[in-house]
DNA sequence: GATTGAAACGAACATTTGTTTTAATCGAGC
DNA sequence: GCTCGATTAAAACAAATGTTCGTTTCAATC
């Protein structure tokens, strides 16, 4: 019946996603997928035709479930240092957020070192939507005289920020410790890229606490030397 | 032969580091190693015992390569500026310099991917040098009261960056274009990357050209609002 | 109530792949 | 010149794996 086809195929879905995630797609086996979602051997070839197209369709799944956390939609006039701190505090909470399923960006990890034809074009539109926002942000953030290749590097080197918390965890906790990378969490990490990028920028944070904003200069900021 | 053997070998070496990082361990094939190579089937079993301990010593041999370009020695009192300029742009030259075999950087991705148990110790002795000596240049750069965990911090914000431009380099270049991408030099990235952490830092680089700090200051560098 | 079609199942197949085995080759030392 | 050990070459093996096939189940439809 179509409800329990439905359902075997999310659940293969689900389970292919933890497996190539967990092991990428090459040693990913359909026993251990089909064994995950309790499914029989076949039923990846029923409902996906082959591994290829089944792995396709899992990254498209894990796309549409990034979709579900959508950026804030901001009121006008909304200082553009807190949509700064927004869209960093939300792409930490979609990269490292312990409540989000793992292996929606373990997949993305995997791409990144391997992109595969079937997903660049995916990755692509999944990414460059939110590429787009953070650059208007940093229009807004960024002396007016910025040039577009300024303020695409400085994008990158905010996302890099991010990402490699992400990407480098094993590294990172293997150097500062297993105590004090887990007090490493979204709020600290928030606060830490903010006020790193924000004083990189030429905008400057009051010293006390960086989560309330108390000046809207720092646009304009050039210093002399 | 000694000679012989030894030859056949490194090119085994050689052409599995090519391959390991290309396909990854699964997906790379014996076979594909020493036809590459241009060795016989069983010279990888004959050499090394088998595929898992190819690898391993592929790891050790990509690590030896790696200590081959050393850290500057600085002469005592260079500025910390400069220390930080070098390290840099030591460490993107490792990333990106294409005259550099590629897969030496494209095995630590896919390392940081999926962590091998054998790879992990030899990342970390391979790392933490590294990062040891960014955090002593960062003690000189950051204000005396710096907490150790925001150096911590600011240390992975700096390293991040450098590997975004690595790891994410299927992703920048679709981002910004082709021909963009092709301007992503080592010298113009480590200007910037040394030109946005530097402020972040709370130092400051003269507006024209940061190649040549024309100062010392910047250490007690507190800017008030 | 018979029929149809989707869905699942179990077994088998063909291929790939790491590994082993066995024979051949080559060079050095007596 | 011959032997012995090290190395290479070719073939074969056994396990794993993606895929396919024939059958069965079961609800919906006529």
């Amino acid at each position: 019946m179509a409800a329990q086809a439905d359902d075997t195929r999310h659940r293969l879905l689900e389970a292919a996603g933890e497996v190539f995630a967990e092991k990428g797609f090459q040693a990913a086996t359909v026993r251990d997928i089909c064994g995950r979602a309790g499914a029989n051997l076949a039923a990846v070839n029923y409902h996906f035709g082959d591994k290829e197209r089944l792995y396709v369709e899992v990254v498209k799944h894990a796309h549409h479930c990034g979709e579900e956390i959508a950026y804030p939609q901001w009121p006008p006039g909304t200082r553009p240092r807190k949509k700064f701190r927004d869209y960093v505090s939300h792409m930490l909470i979609r990269l490292l957020d312990p409540r989000r399923p793992a292996w929606h960006t373990q997949l993305m990890a995997r791409e990144m070192a391997q992109p595969s034809a079937a997903c660049a074009a995916l990755v692509e539109s999944y990414i460059r939507s939110g590429h787009e926002l953070l650059e208007e942000i940093l229009v807004e953030l960024m002396p007016p005289e910025t040039s577009a290749i300024a303020r695409h590097l400085a994008a990158f080197s905010i996302v890099g920020q991010c990402l490699y918390f992400r990407i480098g965890r094993p590294i990172v906790e293997r150097l500062v410790g297993e105590d004090e990378f887990r007090t490493y969490d979204v709020a600290r990490l928030t606060d830490h890229i903010v006020r790193f990028s924000l004083a990189a920028l030429g905008s400057r944070q009051p010293a006390g606490e960086a989560s309330q904003p108390a000046s809207t200069a720092g646009r304009s900021r050039e210093v002399i030397r």
